[in-house]
DNA sequence: CCCATGTCAGTATTACTGACATTG
DNA sequence: CCAATGTCAGTAGTACTGACATGG
């Protein structure tokens, strides 16, 4: 009688707030907002943010690599790394040598930008973190991570 | 030197890419590539199905309770519900005696169409389900509220 | 030839702010 | 008066499809 879970129906609750897909949506709806507000006020949208951490991290992401290191298209990235170049935040050379891909960098006003905004969106994900008991982190970046590739993210 | 969690610094990985934020937009952003493919082929988008989710199961909700549902603006939910209206899947009484939120409600098409879309969703579900340890459900579920609620979701 | 890439074009959906009238 | 609501307007960010050229 170890594996009843009797509160565990074998069907989706029919109440579509019980369900995974809800709370995750919830979840993901409440770290948009408040990366939303807290990148405004330094003039960054959250792709725009994303874009400048994987560039700072990984120097040289061509524009494929960031759309998939943020989760958007190609042409959603494009349209977010002319804003950043037109900001003077990162920097692309017109052309390369060798293949077609053209390697983004970090200005140093992005520097500036990217150091400013980090403050503020790691006081956000400290606000999650802290609302986990300590012992559950691991385990549900592991959870979120199955439920991601399970779906082909 | 038992517990000291060597792994898990003070301060924020300096890779993004463990953050918990960013696993929770990955997770996010797969689930929402699915069901966008998923309920392209019923002709709903991922509001216009979480919206008539919402009205299967409480019927009369009005557009700003719909909009807190689904974790979308005000303004952009009466956007959907119109798109619902136009389709024929929803109704909404044009005048009303009692107050000024206009209940809605599904139609027999909506119904149908929902129906039909429900399937796929549930199959999504499922597979997320599926991914996970089956004893963490309840706790995967737990800590995603905690984390909305620590952010104000 | 195949495939990934960068880019352009056009359109659609969603979100935002601000605003205003209405209702309780 | 105040809070919540429905709605309109305008703008912006992101996504989509389709297309094309280029490079390995």
């Amino acid at each position: 009688m170890e594996d009843r879970k009797p509160v565990a129906p074998p069907h989706p609750a029919e109440d579509i707030t019980e369900h995974v897909g809800y709370r995750l949506k919830r979840a993901a709806a409440a770290l948009r907002g408040a990366m939303d507000k807290a990148l405004r006020e330094h003039g960054l949208t959250v792709p725009q943010y994303a874009c400048l951490e994987l560039l700072d991290q990984r120097p040289g992401l061509s524009n494929a690599e960031l759309a998939r290191g943020a989760f958007v298209t190609r042409q959603s990235m494009n349209v977010v790394l002319r804003g950043l170049q037109d900001a003077g935040l990162i920097s692309r050379p017109a052309t390369t040598d060798h293949g077609r891909a053209l390697p983004a960098h970090l200005t140093a006003r992005g520097r500036e930008r990217l150091d400013a905004a980090r403050s503020a969106v790691y006081a956000i994900e400290r606000t999650m973190v802290d609302a986990l008991p300590q012992r559950r982190l691991a385990a549900l970046l592991a959870d979120l991570d199955r439920m991601a590739e399970a779906l082909g993210g």
